[in-house]
DNA sequence: GGGTTATAGTTGTAACTACAACTACCATCC
DNA sequence: GGATGGTAGTTGTAGTTACAACTATAACCC
């Protein structure tokens, strides 16, 4: 005998029940989903807190990882932050053109070592202050004990991903 | 007498090694930091197993809640899923115009209703199987237990933020 | 009913992100 | 030493996101 449809069965062939089953698996486990709402309800959140020292969530981050590597070369420095070449070019572009960051050739003829500005250095420390409100306010958006849970979570990501 | 600086202590004036503390703090507790990565690194797992389907992973999230509410307005649609007004509208164009979603006029002259398409439906229903490996794959990304973690912090999201 | 305020959605602008394709350079191997 | 393959970074293109400013409509208030 032919086993009948069970709730959470999806494997139709395209109906609009097929799809709203399936919309409900997705809508109720979807990682991704979770992750990417987490990140904009944290990036508006820290972008606020950052606005009035013209610079972004983004920018701080490379700026972090750039005072704590310099000199260092663009692909070591997005790889430290999982960040694709190509957007780690466009991203030190905008602060280079800011005056935040400077370039100097590698002794590869190929590659590049970036380097913190006088600015560059100036504006971390400055916004630092910014940060530590998001920071605190973050931790209360957060449910107690969630954002230990970002950390394990973010500990699980490996170098190569 | 003063008390000297203590290591953390970051409320200096602007120099390098002011900057340097800041970094040292920030780049240890952000969770900004994390919340992107995490999203970068999930996003382009789960955008990789979609693309043979033609849809993103945004487009899919929406597609989804589309089709668990539909009709709905677009500024419900957003705030289900935490997306800005003008970030809703736009998603929404591009969809129309690959003919997944159709709108049609709500009672209040300022406010419209979305509806899926026969094709939107559709390609939920086959999106589901590229939804799923990604899924899997990104339950053995996130060390286990993890996955939890993510599900609890998106829980402690409420429905303002 | 006419002015004021609030709500729904769009548009201008700009940053962020990534894939694909490209240039430039280096290393290796034959 | 020239072909071959790998590495570093840029550029073309396009989707994602949000703030500010805008239009249009509704609701309220007097």
């Amino acid at each position: 005998m032919t086993a009948k449809p069970q709730p959470g069965d999806v494997s139709g062939s395209g109906g609009p029940v097929e799809a709203r089953a399936a919309a409900a698996a997705i809508a109720q486990e979807c990682l991704a989903t979770r992750a990417r709402r987490l990140d904009r309800t944290l990036t508006r959140l820290y972008n606020d807190a950052l606005r009035p020292y013209g610079v972004t969530s983004t920018q701080l981050a490379l700026l972090v990882g750039l005072s704590l590597q310099e000199p260092v070369r663009p692909g070591v420095l997005g790889r430290g932050v999982g960040l694709e070449k190509s957007t780690v070019s466009r991203n030190v572009g905008r602060m280079i053109d800011s005056g935040w960051v400077t370039e100097i050739d590698g002794q590869d003829g190929r590659s590049k070592l970036l380097r913190l500005t006088d600015a560059g250095s100036t504006l971390v420390s400055r916004a630092y202050k910014g940060w530590r409100s998001a920071q605190e306010r973050a931790k209360t958006v957060l449910s107690q004990g969630t954002a230990e849970s970002l950390a394990r979570l973010d500990a699980g990501l490996g170098a190569d991903s």
